[in-house]
DNA sequence: GATGAATGAGTCTTCATTCAT
DNA sequence: AATGAATGAAGACTCATTCAT
């Protein structure tokens, strides 16, 4: 049920599915599934929570094992790329209702989730640079944000000739690295 | 009036923004709106229009220069950015409702345009691998697919501390041909 | 301008024509028609009146006439076949929307007309019965309800092949007093 | 529902008619009516469908008994009475919104199903006339035309001192074949 | 658990009319 | 006379949610 309806928000996002909708597709009436959630809006906190714990493991995982900040930047792209994949709804949800979301009170923890993401990159790329590895005259916050939305590519969409969720994370950490140029 | 309808469809979301509200901001009542536009939908249209064109314009004007790969890549990038500057409104549109306008005939064009700019962009990374600039290894549609979601980051958020467009963009050349590697 | 409104109405009805229709179909703004005319009520009722004052004006003739009742009928439907010619938009007017105008005090005239007109036709059939030159049987009130609506086909519709007006009155005379039978 | 909308529509006309007023009929709100309905536009579509369908029954059955002309007229004219009297809804609505009904593409097979109508009945009165029943000099199509009206002519309006249908069938066939003289 | 009828607040839109300029 | 911006009441329709059965 949860599955059903987060496939129907990645198709035509979240505020576009009606909640009849996730019921026709559950061949049931619209009001019965009220019996198995409180709210559309508990649905898509099923969804959302669950997909944003995993990424933040990832991150913290990422972290405590102790390796160079490439070494931790590397984890976290193949990590996140494989979550990413098993949580397309999710992804999809926040990339079309995002500001939805966060104007309510109940969704507060994406932006929280959100900025500990943030913060996880910027201190990696210090560390980066006071160690010498990376450019000393990259700007942490501001390559942050060129990343940020590089990180949420969801791996192999599901059409053929796609992409494997390895496949992007490679090419994403080379140009990350290494940039385009010979 | 455009304009004010722009700046609330960028805080909320296209259609998160009523066409009350709207007309509250504009200091009149919502049948009111309707003197000066035939439907919310145009009102989109008309700020979405002439963004693209604008991109569009960027994008043929740096092509029809005839210059190296990644001068035409750069020049891209340093028009596009004050493009994106001066159409905030449009760019958050975009972001938010990409699949509702998308689903919309009369928003055919917005497919349209973003298909011309990949294309550029890929025709662009494989004349540049071609010529020995960029890596042989480069895939260039993996490549433009990791890309895209960076070219439309607006520049110079007016927020404090936020940075200029230049400034975003030479981050971002510099990220694009050289990596974050020393 | 009346005319033009007149022809409107008789296109697509006296409701479905907005204000904003006439006033760009005489080359002005809607809201400059209000110099002319006190509100579209009153355009109507210039239309309306006008046409059943003339309607009137034919079956008092003929009554006055003083001839037999078939004479008196017969100068009843050539008069008003002309008459009728000359007013079609009030006649379509009349007939898209009789339940609209009927409703409305304003318009009380036209069910008074109309009265009129069928008292005419009743004693007129009740008179040449009592003749003997109309069938004994005849039932003078049901005989004018089946009547009633052919009494409105405006003649001369302005389509090739169309029948004048003559035509019309004569054909429907023939049928009257002779039916279709040899 | 469709009955109380139906009387409502008779009442007042399809358009003068609103939702609300259907609901309030019915003693639900407006919206609720969508539970039932998916717009007032196929509530008209259910009542009118319905009626034309009886009527080209009526029709095609009379042709069908292979009988003389004036027989087939006569049982058109004997079965649609009743069909009528049972649908006086639907009859009121196409004579109070027929420009509107016809406008719109849904109900294009209000058009076919009067062409049909006429096609039957000018197509008997041509076999009349070749059979030497009825008179040679009668035109078909004007014929047809004057009697058009008629034939929609509700029987047994519900008021005191209204006629059966069959008193009224029988009226208007003896004016049909037979004229009002003596 | 499920049904299905109903709610009620809200959405975009229409249109005759007014009025300062 | 005309403009054009604005009014305000109304119209059809949507949808998350409730609840008696």
């Amino acid at each position: 049920m949860v599955r059903l309806a987060g496939q129907l928000f990645a198709q035509k996002g979240y505020r576009a599915t009606t909640v009849r909708e996730i019921a026709d597709a559950a061949g049931i009436l619209s009001g019965s599934l009220y019996h198995h959630f409180d709210s559309k809006e508990s649905i898509g906190d099923e969804i959302l929570a669950r997909f944003l714990d995993e990424i933040l493991a990832d991150y913290r995982a990422a972290v405590a094992s102790g390796g160079e900040p490439n070494q931790v930047l590397a984890q976290i792209v193949r990590t996140t790329s494989k979550t990413l994949a098993g949580n397309r709804a999710a992804l999809t949800m926040l990339q079309n209702d995002w500001h939805y979301f966060t104007s309510q009170p109940r969704f507060r923890y994406l932006r929280a989730a959100l900025r500990e993401v943030e913060r996880t990159w910027i201190s990696q790329l210090e560390r980066g640079i006071e160690a010498g590895a990376f450019r000393a005259d990259l700007d942490p916050a501001l390559t942050y944000r060129l990343l940020r939305d590089v990180l949420w590519i969801p791996a192999a969409r599901n059409r053929p000739g796609g992409y494997s969720a390895e496949q992007v994370a490679d090419a994403f950490l080379e140009l990350l690295f290494n940039g385009i140029s010979t």
